[in-house]
DNA sequence: GCCGTTTTCGGCCCGACTGTTTTCAGTCG
């Protein structure tokens, strides 16, 4: 059994959930659920490890260790085949619903033989539930609304969505009062719910946000959350004074919060969302700003980006937080697509908006002949455009460099001869077709075209569509390794819909020396700005200017290119 | 179940809100 690390973490996960239902000790079900976590962003198989290796990983101790190895050997291991022959398995389905826990879920089970979320409206319409001792009306109505939520529930937003719903609910803030925290602020690539601090009082704020709510889930003084667009949204209440502190609780992300209170603890302190307590004499320190709060650990500043417990929180105390790149220092976008292909931009239009983002280039790449749907471009069409490239550069600011996006066919061979490649100043490889080949065959035809000569870039090298399409079946570790020893790019496309690579696999070939390319690959003038989202998950993944090849200069790109 | 320049046993982040209770358990972030 060749399981991916997804597998395994989702093993490993339901092991959490089953323990959390049979009442188990939190702790014991907590490490089930931090090893899942653990096992997910590692960048290299689990499977592949040996059992030593896999006790040196922080969370995961002898004994997972040898569930993983049981996992690798049988596909599952024993004690969550026992625990899922006890447990109807529409039971864990019932934790889905806002509300319902493992006691809920436990208690309406024993009690009254509710297996399912069918069972569970059964049981609230018939108002049998108000008849267990803990439980009244209300929870019913409660459940009931739980149950039509989660039917109409979607899933995680990629980021302009989730800047839709934000500013749907900020437009009855006060502006320069508020700051978007949560997943959002740590620049991820899909969002699951909208975090906002705020410093208006919740007596002002609480009417105004009804008035763009779906539903209220809950409102107090201090916290109020609501539906707004089917998308939860929690608001924080608190002061100026107090503004970093809450802050920092907010954006998380959860691991990053429980390391950082632990830190505290140990240094004889206490911190939570209104600043921290010396222990020894309860005095409340208050914080305005993150930077004061950090600084008073003794710990040197960490960006929202790096906040997931993954080694930043080590290397913020020893000084050696990498140098991040950021927006300023992208010289140019390297993938978009003109209307030579299935773009809606001329080329004049292209190296126009270039000089508008401040780009010294920008590489037209547009779709090579094979792809029938995007119009692709020929040998003879790639002559006439080089030609009016070469015309337009001659008084433009921002140059536009000719670049194609070849197709990698299923056998791994390229969408366009060897000789025609060539003469192209950057060429990018991307998988467009035949994405359900089994992943031994789709690693291998990748990794042709990361030995290919004339490859410059791999796009989106995993092929997803957030929300839309998985990614297809593909070793990255294999790719990554590749591409080190051919000196091949990889690209994250900053589209919000692929963001892809993702932050895992940034980190590991910033590790590796793999350098990353981003592009746009822009269709039309709106999408230039998603530079933005790809500069985000590549600081997620620890990525330095040097590891990210838009950093450099106009003839330096052309000469690691050439 | 994991983990350790205080510990190999005994801890494990901290607080808001709701509903059902007469003081708190459960859920959530």
């Amino acid at each position: 059994m060749d399981s991916t690390n997804r597998q395994v973490a989702e093993k490993l996960h339901s092991m959490g959930e089953l323990l959390e239902l049979t009442g188990q000790n939190v702790f014991k079900v907590r490490a089930y659920y931090r090893a899942a976590d653990v096992v997910e962003r590692l960048p290299s198989a689990v499977t592949k490890c040996d059992e030593r290796s896999l006790e040196q990983v922080g969370g995961i101790g002898v004994n997972i260790a040898r569930k993983i190895m049981e996992i690798k050997d049988t596909g599952s291991f024993r004690e969550l085949e026992e625990l899922k022959a006890a447990i109807p398995a529409s039971l864990i389905e019932l934790l889905e619903l806002d509300g319902i826990g493992p006691r809920t879920a436990h208690t309406l089970w024993q009690k009254l033989g509710i297996e399912s979320i069918e069972d569970l409206e059964r049981a609230a319409r018939g108002n049998r539930i108000r008849a267990v001792r803990g439980f009244g009306e209300k929870k019913e109505e409660k459940f009931l609304k739980s149950i039509s939520s989660f039917r109409q529930r979607s899933d995680r937003m990629n980021r302009l969505e989730a800047e839709e719903v934000i500013s749907r609910v900020t437009e009855v803030l006060l502006p320069t009062t508020f700051e978007v925290a949560g997943s959002y602020r740590r620049g991820k690539s899909t969002i699951g719910d909208i975090d906002i601090v705020t410093t208006e009082p919740a007596a002002l704020l609480n009417p105004k946000l009804r008035t763009v709510a779906e539903e209220i889930i809950d409102e107090g003084e201090k916290k109020t959350s609501l539906r707004c667009q089917n998308k939860r949204v929690d608001v924080r209440f608190t002061s100026p004074s107090r503004f970093g502190s809450m802050l920092l609780y907010l954006t998380g992300s959860k691991a990053f919060n429980i390391r950082m209170r632990e830190i505290a603890l140990n240094n004889g302190y206490k911190l939570n969302e209104y600043g921290i307590e010396d222990r020894s004499h309860g005095n409340l320190n208050t914080f305005a700003t993150e930077e004061e709060l950090f600084s008073f650990l003794g710990i040197e500043y960490i960006v929202p980006e790096l906040r997931e417990d993954w080694g930043e929180i080590e290397a913020a105390t020893t000084h050696s937080l990498p140098n991040l790149v950021a927006t300023g220092d992208i010289r140019g976008d390297l993938h978009v697509h003109s209307n030579w292909s299935d773009g809606s931009l001329s080329l004049v239009e292209l190296s126009g908006i270039g000089e508008k983002m401040g780009y010294e280039y920008i590489v037209c790449s547009d779709h090579s002949k094979t792809l029938g749907i995007a119009r692709g471009l020929d040998e003879e069409a790639l002559e006439r455009q080089a030609h009016e490239i070469e015309v337009i550069n001659r008084d433009a600011s921002c140059r536009l460099v000719h670049g194609i996006e070849v197709d990698i066919l299923a056998d791994g061979s390229l969408g366009l001869p060897a000789h025609i490649l060539a003469d192209l100043d950057i060429v990018i490889a991307s998988v467009h077709s035949s994405f359900g080949q089994e992943k031994d065959i789709m690693t291998r035809r990748v990794l042709s075209a990361v030995d290919s000569d004339d490859v410059d870039i791999i796009g989106h090298p995993t092929g997803r569509i957030i929300g839309r399409r998985k990614p297809y079946e593909i070793d990255l570790s294999r790719v990554i390794e590749r591409a080190s020893d051919t000196g091949t790019a990889l690209e994250c496309n900053a589209s919000p819909y692929r963001l892809d690579l993702d932050d895992v696999y940034i980190r590991e070939s910033m590790k590796t020396g793999v350098k990353i390319s981003i592009g746009t690959d822009s269709h039309g003038a709106e999408e230039f700005e998603h530079m933005r989202f790809g500069v985000s998950v590549i600081r997620r993944g620890w990525g330095t200017p040097e590891g990210v090849i838009n950093t450099y200069s106009l003839s330096d790109l052309l000469e690691w290119a050439s």
